[in-house]
DNA sequence: CTGAAAGCGCTAACAA
DNA sequence: TTGTTAGCGCTTTCAG
């Protein structure tokens, strides 16, 4: 297993055995025309009997450039986080990037510039931005990154004030969605469990849910939300606290684990679903469409969202060798309503 | 947001700003002993001024060290990587290694060299391996990867003939656990809806369920076992072909997925759970506890492997840098039985 | 078409 | 305690 380290062929060792010189191979290396073909050849044969292979990060160092991204995102992700990195990974690998990642655990304290900074002192040339939290510290922390060490940033959440450009998910709208097919199918008394307070996420999710209830003329008011933390365990006890300020007969839950949690406390009370109460929940994570009902729920593609963010972050890099300043357009990607059987 | 690229300050400029040579910023910023102190406080002045930050690539590129791991995993995951990462991520952290993250998606042709060689490219010290798969060629990329690359790796899953080490979930013991614990409930019909054929946990899973159905003296032919795929989809087909074959009391899925699409294809047939069908899954994702009924289920624990693993990959490269040879035990991390009300 | 020299940003070894 | 000299592995001028 693990053998002494050996030292690994160089460009040189190459050059000397193919009886040429260092610039010769670094042009055969990187397919340049200039070079005879018998040049080539020998060279080429000393490659593959040594076993060499470029030392990127040397060639990094060179060129100033990292080919590296940087990615910031939370750790105990409950919504996914999974699916998105492969959008991301896919691209990145696509476009030549490496990824760099930086988890931020929801229970440690919130990240300072300690917290990027082991990114760029790596070189990183552009950082994806996946912390969806409104508090003033995210927003300064995420504005020094762009003003301070001038990193281009992408984010995966629509951010507030800071002018970073972002592939987010339309979370208003899924909100909206959600609320308005309750009420199409009759609903009336229309209940919320939302997100953490301090979730961009969750809050415009209640924003898309009170404006669907005004437009319909219908109460809401906040004894209708409760606020849960993704989780079952949250969406259980939210719906135990809704149902103990009054009746209803709908249930807009801020996802897909909180609506479980929720259905599984209704049917604990003898409620049926969705006869009695109406679900409708936000992901469409993997086993939605087999929960006892199948779950009615937003879906978020959230592969593309990654990978429109990591393409948006590779054109910021690409105009900023190129000297130039590139404005580009933000992305909010549309919610799509999957109907199932609760609701 | 965009500017133009500045260049990054450098340690020759600290140097001339604090007019000392560059040696002397470079102990300054190492933390050695021998600097006196007005010499740091200016050095240190000189930082703060000009923001100067180490660049970590140049640093890599003399010391021959990346201090950065390789993780080549599966792409579309449906056993919950994103908690496994969790583990990776926080001790890579801790250790001071950064990760980078080489997807292998389920669709993509076998992985050859190439696959890894972009990793050992950016001199990785290190690689965790953790595709599951049981066929010839991910088998002889493994120990290629040791065997002419050097280069340590620790697997998350208890490879069969490489000798690499391993920090793995105990499969067969769980797949013994749950066939155990279905059988103490008076179970005898047990049937098993498997993995994929070529996922090596699959296999052990299956394993362990012979082998209980064996010592408890109940048929364990293969009648009573279909592949799934990870997912509910593959669950509900599962059983229904299952039931197709003859009357069953008792289902171990390979995973939660399966058991919670499996469950619903249970109840649509009017079968009671657990009264006329038990069930037992394996991962207890998040959720899994909330189903209708709520899934009995064996927890792994995905963040202590990533951490163990992690923490051997390191173990095996200092001691590679220290030229030494480490034999490391394989850590087979037991698999916990949750009870709940579907077994 | 090929090579020599310089240097990316940093640290290791030695000298002063 | 501080500075000087090399040089990591590669690419980039600029000569030849």
């Amino acid at each position: 297993m693990s053998l002494p380290a050996r030292r690994r062929v160089s460009i040189k060792d190459v050059a000397a055995a193919a009886g040429v010189s260092l610039q010769t191979v670094s042009r055969v290396v990187n397919g340049a025309e200039a070079v005879a073909a018998p040049t080539r050849e020998r060279v080429l044969a000393a490659i593959a009997e040594l076993g060499y292979r470029r030392n990127e990060l040397a060639r990094n160092l060179i060129q100033g450039r990292s080919r590296t991204l940087g990615v910031i995102c939370a750790g105990h992700d409950h919504q996914g986080g999974r699916q998105l990195n492969s959008g991301i990974t896919a691209e990145a690998e696509a476009l030549g990037y490496a990824l760099l990642i930086r988890e931020h655990q929801a229970d440690d304290p919130v990240p300072d510039d300690a917290f990027v900074e082991s990114l760029l002192d790596r070189q990183v040339e552009g950082i994806l931005w996946m912390l969806a939290d409104t508090r003033a510290e995210h927003d300064s922390l995420l504005r020094r990154i762009v003003a301070e060490h001038g990193v281009p940033v992408v984010a995966l959440v629509r951010s507030r004030s800071v002018g970073v450009p972002f592939s987010a998910f339309d979370n208003f709208s899924a909100g909206l969605m959600a609320t308005r097919h309750l009420i199409a199918r009759g609903r009336r008394a229309i209940a919320h469990i939302a997100g953490p307070a301090h979730s961009w996420d969750a809050q415009e999710r209640l924003r898309g849910w009170r404006e669907a209830m005004r437009e319909a003329g219908l109460a809401a008011d906040d004894t209708r939300v409760v606020n849960g933390d993704w989780s079952p365990e949250g969406g259980a006890r939210g719906l135990s606290a809704l149902l103990e300020r009054g009746p209803l007969d709908a249930v807009f839950a801020s996802n897909d684990h909180t609506a479980l949690g929720a259905m599984l406390a209704a049917h604990r009370r003898g409620l049926s679903i969705p006869r009695d109460v109406a679900f409708v929940g936000v992901d469409d994570i993997q086993g939605a469409g087999w929960y006892l009902p199948p779950l009615t729920t937003i879906r978020r593609n959230r592969v593309a969202m990654g990978r429109e963010a990591v393409r948006m972050l590779a054109a910021l890099i690409e105009a900023r060798h190129a000297g130039q300043v590139l404005e580009l357009p933000d992305y909010l990607h549309p919610p799509e309503l999957i109907v199932r059987e609760s609701a």
